[in-house]
Parts: structure tokens; sequence; C-alpha cells
DNA sequence: TGATCCCGCCAACGT
DNA sequence: ACGTTGGCGGGATCA
């Protein structure tokens, strides 16, 4: 009765008009289809002419799932008189309008992402097939990713329970730490490791070592990860061994759960999920067979939304790989081990954040329009930080609920927040651009607070790849070129206190007071020093990067390979420490003074030329948040050089160390990581320096470089050596900084890329410069340009405000200074 | 072309 | 034996 292959779209009705087209059809079906979309005559009307554009016809598939006879009958009249024999053809359902992730957005349309144990939460196969009016075979594909994420589970043949994404928190969390245990992430690394050697080879050089298996961590085979409770009912019906695709699908997502930034490419997945990466024998048709299921498992959780595809960009050219933009998922608070962590987070951020109210109120500043649903993340940081005083209090702002949060398997507050946002989310689907906006706001900074919390929480992706990169400049460590597709990339600098005001003092002539003044520290200009030797570092350290990094390379359209951050040579742990960064945006709406922190894409030219900056920055203690700044997901991702090396940091951000008698340290901070220095609100107050370094564009906003106290009184000669030879003495460095065990006391002499003068020192007073077109656009933008590239703009330069920018060659040693105070 | 991935054969299983 | 699952890979489509 149902036709099979009917797509129920508009085009399924052109296909009927095809005299004797295909055998398989009679219309019928007069169904229930999606409540929200009653079939009228107007959107029949529509539904014409769509069916001769493509483009909206997949667009407007989804509400067209019902038809009713009459006026099917009606339509093809229409389309007879209106449409040619090659339209028809063209009409004919094309692949991608029965592509699985179109079915699979068809079957979660069906079902509440929050469902409330009131609603009706079976899933019948057949009932399902029949009225996607899909082979069954189709149905199983999509429910074996649902399965394996826990969002459905077997009860018996044929039967499915819909759980919805209530147990995915959890899901992820498990997936999470078996993906670490399992050690994905250092096969991921030997994997990439061996493409990069095997081109190698290409070239008749370098054979090493490649068959180095890790340890015994072929354990590998690990079978179903399933959740206490969520077993796997009728023994009898999940007695399979194989749930191959369930398997493959839960260790998918486990590799972009162990992964920084959370990116996977198909190919580095498919051999680790064949396990058998060892032997080289690379089984081609079983690699491809393997790509094939990945992609289906793909198309499912990017129906999600939990991951999205990307590309990458390297010397062999695109190579499809998927993104996670899931929740982000955060070791459990119970966790012991991670228990540190949650604790320094909410240390650090209850220096920015008095209360919970406060928290609250900067997180979500009441303005008009912005209804925001309290994040799960906030409430999750308020208990952090308040030590679970409290329950749930109604959130005032929370979006009506549509499903009764009777949730009794979940956490209250999460999941209530959660659901609502969920909600809200889902109740915009299929509506892109609400969507995009929903997304956007969402993704406010603010937001990113969360990122500190031990506990799984949205994180809706951003819209474009605009967002990722502000959202990287905001949290990029210091060293981390902007991903920008503009050079001037604004940076809103984000202040811990609203009210708290600074003075910015400029010599010689002029000052500019953005409130108050209140003298603090006083940064020194110095003589410039030896750059030209510091360049030869630079370059070094930028190719070991550009040849070890495999292929967590962000794509690049620009010659000039990005650089990812990367969980290589991780001399230590925290590798995949979630983003700690808060982020106070909102805080940062409120600064008046809105800078613009600008940074040289050029960077990581090193043919650069560099100018020092002129002030002399004390710096300390800031070493693991090289680690730290890095555990930004967004940020790694778009901000390569990153830990890669010790001094790459430094090297790319054109902040130069005097080879003679400064000594640098990472300057990249993360107050949350900060913990063990309980004082750095002394001389320099943190605050003041942080407010310089961004102000700057040394570092990020959002970057925290805790001061040391004792700063001064530490010859900065002592690491003077480490300085030239950053790269070599890389890991014993690292080992050292991250340890914590001595008092990095450095000092920063800084290199800009530009002469730093008045004009452009102001010109970053600016308020920021909207970004051009919210263009969606792809990962691979570019995130470094080459210098006369395409993209190319000034770094820095004044020109960007007008002012006549500085020949590039001229060494100006600016005799200012700058100073910041907070009350 | 290479990237995607639909389609459906057919084997393993369950009943 | 027959229905359910779902591995698998040919080959069509898409970009």
């Amino acid at each position: 009765k149902t036709p099979l292959k009917q797509a129920a779209t508009s085009h399924s009705v052109l296909t009927e008009i095809q005299p004797d087209c295909q055998p398989l059809t009679t219309p019928t079906k007069p169904k229930e289809g999606l409540p929200a979309d009653p079939w009228t005559p107007t959107s029949n009307l529509k539904m014409l002419i769509s069916a001769a554009s493509p483009e909206i016809r997949s667009r407007e598939q989804r509400r067209e799932l019902s038809i009713n006879t009459s006026e099917v009958l009606h339509a093809k009249h229409c389309l007879q008189e209106h449409l040619l024999g090659e339209e028809y053809e063209k009409s004919q359902p094309s692949r991608k309008e029965k592509s699985l992730g179109l079915l699979c957005h068809k079957f979660l349309a069906r079902y509440p992402d929050y469902p409330s144990s009131a609603d009706n939460n079976y899933i019948s196969l057949d009932e399902v097939a029949e009225e996607l009016k899909v082979e069954r075979r189709r149905i199983y594909d999509i429910v074996n990713v649902l399965e394996s994420l826990h969002m459905v589970s077997r009860l018996a043949k044929n039967r499915y329970a819909w759980h919805g994404r209530h147990n995915l928190p959890k899901t992820l969390q498990a997936l999470k730490k078996v993906g670490e245990n399992n050690k994905y992430t250092q096969q991921i690394q030997l994997i990439k490791r061996r493409e990069y050697e095997h081109e190698f080879d290409l070239d008749g050089e370098r054979k090493e070592e490649t068959a180095k298996p890790f340890g015994s961590n072929r354990d590998s085979e690990m079978s179903f990860v399933e959740l206490p409770g969520m077993e796997f009912r009728a023994a009898s019906v999940n007695s399979r061994k194989d749930k191959s695709l369930r398997v493959m699908s839960q260790k998918f997502v486990m590799l972009f759960l162990v992964s920084t930034p959370q990116i996977v490419s198909l190919d580095v997945a498919a051999k680790i999920l064949i396990g058998e990466e060892q032997l080289e024998d690379l089984d081609k048709s079983k690699f491809k067979t393997k790509i094939r299921r990945l992609y289906d498992i793909a198309n499912v959780l990017s129906s999600l939304q939990l991951i999205k595809k990307v590309h990458l960009t390297e010397e062999r050219g695109r190579k499809p790989a998927f993104k996670w933009t899931g929740p982000e998922v955060l070791p459990n608070t119970q966790d012991t081990k991670l228990e540190t962590t949650s604790t320094t987070c909410s240390q650090a951020i209850s220096e920015y954040i008095p209360s919970k109210e406060q928290c609250s109120k900067n997180l979500f500043p009441s303005r008009g329009k912005q209804n925001f649903t309290r994040h799960p993340s906030l409430i999750k940081l308020v208990k952090t930080i308040e030590d679970d005083r409290r329950k749930v209090q109604s959130a005032p702002t929370s979006p009506v609920k549509r499903s009764a949060s009777t949730d009794q398997n979940l956490p209250a507050f999460p999941s209530k927040m959660a659901q609502g946002s969920a909600i809200a989310k889902h109740q915009l689907e299929g509506q892109s651009k609400n969507e995009k906006e929903n997304k956007m706001k969402l993704s406010s900074p603010a937001l990113e607070c969360h990122l500190s919390l031990p506990e799984v929480v949205p994180r809706p992706e951003p819209p474009s790849s605009t967002a990722p990169c502000q959202q990287a400049a905001l949290t990029q460590p210091l060293g981390v070129c902007p991903p920008g597709h503009t050079s001037v990339s604004p940076v809103i600098l984000p202040h811990p206190h609203p009210g708290v005001s600074y003075a910015i003092y400029l010599q010689p002539s002029q000052a500019h007071t953005v409130t108050r003044y209140s003298p603090s520290v006083m940064l020194q200009p110095l003589p410039c020093a030896n750059v030209t030797g510091i360049k030869s570092v630079n370059s070094q350290v930028l190719n070991q990067i550009t040849t070890e990094e495999g292929d967590n390379q962000i794509a690049t359209d620009d010659p000039t390979k990005s650089l990812t951050a990367k969980e290589e040579r991780p001399p230590t742990k925290s590798e995949t420490s979630p983003q700690r960064c808060p982020k106070r945006s909102q805080a940062v709406q409120e600064i008046n003074s809105i800078k613009r922190c600008r940074r040289d894409e050029e960077s990581l030219d090193t043919k650069l030329t560099f100018f020092p900056s002129g002030y002399l920055i004390p710096l300390t203690q800031c070493s693991h948040g090289s680690k730290a700044g890095f555990a930004d997901k967004e940020k790694a991702e778009v901000c390569p050089v990153q830990h890669t090396a010790y001094s790459s940091p430094i090297t790319a951000l054109n902040i130069m160390l005097s080879p003679t008698s400064i000594a640098a340290a990472p300057v990249l901070g993360n107050s949350c990581l900060s913990s063990s220095n309980a004082s750095s609100a002394q001389i320099p107050s943190s605050s003041v320096l942080n407010f310089t370094l961004q102000h700057i564009g040394l570092i990020p906003a959002g970057v925290q470089v805790p001061a040391n106290p004792f700063v001064q009184h530490v010859p900065a000669s002592s690491q003077a050596e480490n300085v030239t030879h950053s790269s070599e003495n890389r890991s014993l460095q690292e080992e050292k900084v991250s340890k914590n065990t001595l008092p990095l006391n450095h000092f920063l002499f800084f290199f800009l890329p530009f002469p730093l003068n008045e004009s452009n020192f102001l010109s970053s007073l600016q308020p920021p410069v909207p970004k051009e077109a919210q263009e969606p656009q792809p990962v691979t933008e570019n995130f470094f340009r080459t210098p006369g590239g395409p993209n190319t703009e000034p770094p820095l330069s004044a020109k960007s405000d007008g002012t006549a920018g500085i020949s590039p060659g001229t060494l100006y040693i600016p005799q200012r200074k700058l100073e910041v105070s907070e009350d």
C-alpha cells in the first residue's frame, strides 16, 4: 500500500506524474503528518514552486511529510502544466533527499529531545519505517547509532524505547572515560605520526620504528559501553555479538571526546576503529568499508548535531573530518582526580565572580531581549563554588518547557536547564536562520564560563567560523595568532568587576583615561633587543610544528600551513583539560572601553620584522597556562601553534625575548590554573598585568596571567638560556614548568610586528569593529595569512584606523608608560 | 576524479 | 522456516 521508495516530499509527487516512470507507486497516504504543518492549498502551491528548485525543495522537505491525496492530484495537474520533461527528471528524488541524514532528521523529529515519562516513548520499527517511507534497513542504521548513545534502547524485537537526550551526558562521560582508558589520544597520535612518516618515506628518507604499538593498550576490542541502568534488556535480544555499528559509533564518539581539538578525520577514525592498524596491510577494501560505515554514523551524529563536517587540509589535499559540536563533556564531579580541576577552576572563577548571584548576573545580564535559559553550566558553576548549598531555583528566564520535566532519571537542575535549551533548540530546528541566531546567542562568550564546569553542558556550535574565531580571540593564550579573516580581530577585554575602572596613560603626549587612574604598575620601556637571533628560533619551532602536526591541522587555504595545538608531546597532563578560562563577556560589554585586540596574523611568518613594544613586563607562574590555555578546544582548534612547544607561543606571538639579559616564560596564563599562587593580586596586580597584556594584544581577553609578587626580586637572567634554546629544551622546560616547581619569574619583552605608536595604540582602544558578513565559513578558513596573500591585511598597522602607518623597518622604541589599575 | 553514501543482497540470529 | 538484524560493498551521485 505504502510505496516503499517514495520519499515523502514534493517531488515524490512529481515522480508519480511521470508516465510509467516507476512501478513502485501508489500515492495514497493521508497519514497524520507532522502536526505543525497542515497541508493547505497554499502550501501546496509553495510545494509546486519549490519543486522546480532542488534547494528549496530539500529545505522544505521536512515539513511536507504529509500529503493528502486530492491535493496530490491537484499538484500533479499543476506540475504537468508547468514542468517540462527534463524538469520531471530533475524532480526525481535526488540522492541527497534520501540521505540517511535527512531520514534521521525526520526520525528525530518524531520524538522529543527530552521526553517525559508521560509521553509515548516506544518506537516500533515497522511503524517508523512505514511512516518515513523507507526500508527498515535504514531505520536500523539510525537506531543503532542512537542506541550507542543510549538515546534509545531496545526492548524487544521491533520495539525500542525512546530516551531522547536524557542519557546523553552520562553516556558521553562514560564514553570519554573509556576512550581515555583506551588511550585513544595516543592512538590518534600514532596514526598521525605514521602518516607523516609515510609521507617522508615517499620522499625517500626517514624511516623509523613505525610499528611501535603502544604498550598493551591494544585491549582495544572493548565492547559496547553501557550505562548503569541502561543495559540491554531482553537478553535474548541483545546477544548479537557484533553490534558493530553500535560499537563503532561509540568509538567514533570517543575519538572526539578525547581529542583536542575535537576534530577527527575520517581516515584516522577508520584506522583506529579497524584496530589492526599496526599491520600496514591496511586492507584497502576493509578500510573503504569502514569509511562507509563511518559516513553512516556521522550522518546520524550530524543530525543529532553532535558533530559537523569539516575539512582538513594538508599536503595531500582536503581530507574529510568531523568536528564535535555536541555538549562539552567534562569529567565527572565525583572523579577525585578531576576534583582538583574543578576546585581550581572555581577558585579562579570566584576571583571574578563573588557570588552565584553575581555570576548569574554577569552571565546573563538582564537585557530585555536576551532570554537566556539559565545554562546548566551556570547552575553547576554555582554549585561548585558554593558547594551545593541550595537546590535549583526556578529559573525565571527559563523558556516554557514543553514536556513535563518529570525526568526522574536526571539530576534535577542540569537536566532541566539542558532540557530547556534543548527544547528551545528543538523548536527552532529546521529553521536554519533562527537556529543560527539561537546558537549565536547561546554561544555568547558569557556561556563559556561553563567550560570550567564538571558537567556535560550543551555547547552550541558557533554559527559560523567567525564565532569560533572570536571565541578564540577571547581566550587565546598569549602567542596565539588570530584566526583571523580580518586582521583586526575585535577582542573585548573582559573585566572582573564591571564597576572597576582603569586608566591608561600614554606618554609622551597623550593620555587616554578610560576611567580612573590608580597607579600601580609601571611597564618600563626597554631598548630593543636582538631580533634576528630569535627569528631563527621562531622558524625552527615553526618548522617543527609544521612537520609534526597531524591532521589536527585546521585546514587552510593558505599555503602557509596552519598549525594546530594538539596533544603532541604532551609532557604534562591536563592535556585534555576542558577549557577553563572564564570568559566574562558581558562584563566585557559593561566596560565602556572596549578594545580591539589586534593580533598580527602574520606572526607566523618568520620573516616578519618585529618591533619591541618597549614594555618590559614581569611575568611569572604562567607556565601551566600554556597547557591550560590550550585546553580550550575552540581555541586550540583555530590557534595552532600553541602548546606544541614551550616556545612557540612566544615566537609565534612575536613576543621576543631579549636574548641577552631577559628571560622569557610563556605568558600563556589562565587564572584557573594559577591556583597555586594565592597572591595573584599583588605586585603587579594580575589585573594590571592582564590588562596590559590584553591591551597590547599579547594575550587574549579572558586569559589571565597571574602575577607574582616576587617578580621583581628574581633575576630575570636565570632563564635566559632557555629562551635561546627553547625549542631544544622544550620538554625540559615544560616539565619544570608544569610541575610548577620553580617560581618562574620572567620578564617579557614584547616585540610587536609593528611599531607601537600613539596612533595604533589608541586605535586599539576603539570599539570593536563588527565583523563583516557573518557568513558561515568553513573551518578551513585561513587562520594565518601569508603576507601578500589574498587575505592579507596590514598587521596591526595603524592603517586600519586611518592613521598613517609607520614604515615597517623602523625600529620604534616607544617611550610611554602604560598604567592600569583597578580599585 | 574523489568524496559520499544509497541500496539491497544475504548471512547471522531469534523465535 | 521465517522474520529480524545488520554487515557489507557495488556502484550511483555529488562536488
